[in-house]
DNA sequence: TCCCCCTATATCTGAATTGATATAGTTTCG
DNA sequence: CGAAACTATATCAATTCAGATATAGGGGGA
């Protein structure tokens, strides 16, 4: 629904190549928005059909051949059309999250195990975003966003594992009777 | 990938239909995995020829026909190791966060409308999550870190509308550069 | 009574996404 | 020199997912 306008907006300040444009997916818009080459190069297409970009070939001077794409204006209203439109609120779809909702499956060992280690994988999240050259202006920002939303998921997942209530409580049969 | 895990989970309590299945992972499981109907009673049959789940089918004593699902001992082991196995660390995919991302392109007045109107939505989203009937368990803490997900968002989002400096330093927006 | 909404099942289309694979030139390092 | 790694483009199959549609009985309200 809106690689291609992400894609958009990686063009806003520079032409680029479909290659640098996967890197800087990769690299800059990281934990937001995904996408492998294989949907990158149709998307171009797609972008490239209706008006938004333009592409030019450059000639084998270095290297095999590249296709380097352009904004266009159509484009640059394309893409503010999609900015301004409201934004539906994020719906995650978050596997470690819901294998914890469904922890009471697993008996109380293995429950700490897991969280011990989702934390971990958490910490190292980001630790990894915040090694790597954070990229400039509002990209900046918004990863700084997604980092404060990692940090108050690990928060919440070592509080789940420290605290011995929550951990004992929901034991599906021995459950409390403290109910809504 | 793991909307029969899911469905599994779902049904480690107690036995349930399709359509039960459907609204209880739309009220309970909530903003952490959503999933349309369409997808569900496909799941379900796969779930069935693996034989996770067994169906029993109720006669129409009120109504149509019911297709009441029941996990089996194979199905608990399987939901079992699916929860054991490491996760990875969330990765969003989030609309908002990255519209956020690309806002350079948008006028500053539009930039304070659209963080001023996602600021709106998520608290609306927190809103919503907070009026619903908690579930139980481990759904009710999985819920609540989403919530606590949510508010991270929400302030960083806020901080991001208040501070002139965040929303002066990235400049040059929305005038399309020179061409060349 | 009629209409609408809810329960309940199910399918179909098309788009989005993932993961694997193919091709080919360039650079780099031992 | 040769192997490996990187740049660069592109396609394919399989899966996931969203949205629309079809069918049908029951309950409640105008």
């Amino acid at each position: 629904m809106s690689l291609p306008h992400v894609l958009l907006g990686l063009l806003w300040t520079s032409p680029s190549t479909g290659y640098d444009l996967a890197r800087s997916l990769e690299e800059d818009v990281a934990p937001l928005w995904r996408a492998e080459m294989s949907q990158i190069y149709p998307a171009l297409a797609r972008l490239r059909r209706a008006g938004f970009v333009l592409l030019r070939v450059l000639g084998p001077r270095r290297g095999p051949r590249r296709n380097l794409y352009r904004i266009t204006a159509t484009g640059r209203r394309e893409l503010k059309r999609w900015l301004a439109e409201p934004a539906a609120p994020p719906t995650s779809k978050d596997e470690g999250l819901t294998k914890i909702a469904f922890l009471e499956a697993l008996p109380a060992s293995e429950r700490r195990a897991f969280l011990a280690r989702y934390e971990r994988t958490i910490a190292d999240e980001i630790r990894r975003l915040r090694d790597t050259a954070p990229p400039d202006g509002f990209l900046r920002e918004a990863r700084r966003g997604a980092v404060d939303r990692l940090e108050a998921t690990r928060r919440w997942v070592r509080s789940l594992a420290g605290d011995s209530p929550a951990m004992a409580a929901p034991t599906a049969a021995a459950a409390p009777p403290k109910k809504r």
